[in-house]
DNA sequence: CTTATAATTTAGACAAAACTAAAAATATGT
DNA sequence: ACATATTTTTAGTTTTGTCTAAATTATAAG
């Protein structure tokens, strides 16, 4: 697998959770930031090399060899983050670009190693599970705060948008992986949602509600 | 620079050591394992890139850019090799390939964190120096086994060739960086030496004492 | 059911980095 | 000095992954 195709596979096996039916050359497209043309070219190279099926003007759909490949990448790539995070001091806004190029170097041992170093962690910075070297996730059962309910304890597990903009804001307000939060009051007008942290109130809008993944403590 | 470019640009550096005049075409392409028409073709273009002068059928110099592209490369090279010996438990011999991969990955926030976690490191796991962030090496003086002085007493600080095989040799009779020993005899038939380590004698041949680099204690 | 529009694929080109084969320049031996 | 051998360069292809433009297929609206 070379780069490129390392990258065209974990896009699909990302676009797959949203359209399981087939992943279309426009989406696919749009997510690799190039063109269609380019998107069918590759989608071809992959399906002769029994990584996904195609069916022309439908949609393309991963193998079982074709989503192994992606979880492997995906795997590299959460565990980077955590090195990235833990040991050299990033902060979770800056680990993304540096860990997708770290991610495509293959070397079993590289990784098992670094698994090992690392205390085989289960999530990565962002709250994103880490699948073992077998390729299996540890499933969290999560909530989205806009969901929350007006009264409970909730404990952030995740982002669903990691752009650098989303994740400064969050640590600027001192919410990270881990905070624990209460639901003070959610506003019907605008759906934004009052709550309190360790030491301080806040409130939230309805864009960073849908946004932060929360665990019931 | 891609990652083509600075493989040539490190080959050429370490060829300069050899042949300070200027790098031949068929040197870089022996180096690089290709053939000369394609050795050209990347001087050429590192040429018109100011990272090296080429005069047709002379040779090639770094210039000041080139070289100090170069030592950074070298620099991510070995502070990867001292991640992976110490962090990861690589032996000597496996970090090679890995750290040819990590070291074209081009971020400094990562290169200086990296330093910092390993303790700004000056030697990497074969004994060479690892230039500092301003592209400065700290110089050993160091000897090569086949030019110490019997009666003496040294500590291994290096070796010439890394690979595997030389590095398993030594690996398996207990020598590695730091090793103790001292010249016990010459033996002017096969220029093989007997030295003694910590709890052994042996013997090594000419081959082996030629690689070996010592410092005096 | 036909037509307009949107999505997808094909065809043809390009740049990077390699190759082979051949030409040109330099070096060497007598 | 001259013929030969070696080294280096040039010319022309190949592969990977991209692009634009054009053609094809699917979808939707009337």
């Amino acid at each position: 697998m070379t780069l490129a195709e390392e990258n065209y596979l974990k896009a699909i096996y990302h676009l797959e959770q949203q359209f399981p039916k087939g992943v279309s050359t426009n989406a696919l497209a749009e997510e690799m930031k190039t063109k269609a043309s380019s998107a069918t070219d590759m989608v071809k190279k992959l399906a002769e090399k029994d990584m996904l099926t195609h069916i022309p003007y439908q949609g393309a759909t991963l193998s079982e060899a074709g989503r192994g490949y992606a979880v492997k990448v995906i795997r590299r790539h959460r565990l980077w983050e955590v090195f990235l995070v833990e040991k050299l001091n990033f902060s979770w806004d800056e680990v993304h670009e540096v860990a997708e190029h770290l991610e495509h170097i293959n070397s079993d041992k590289l990784i098992d190693e670094l698994d090992a170093f690392l205390e085989f962690p289960i999530y990565d910075p962002h709250g994103d599970p880490i699948p073992d070297k077998q390729g299996h996730f540890k499933h969290i059962e999560k909530i989205v705060l806009a969901k929350a309910e007006v009264g409970s304890t909730y404990k952030c597990v995740g982002v669903d948008d990691t752009s650098s903009k989303f994740l400064k804001y969050l640590d600027s307000n001192a919410i990270g992986l881990g905070t624990i939060m209460t639901i003070k009051h959610k506003e019907p007008f605008d759906n934004s949602i009052k709550i309190a942290l360790e030491h301080s109130e806040m409130v939230v809008s309805q864009s960073v509600a849908k946004n932060l993944y929360l665990k019931k403590v």
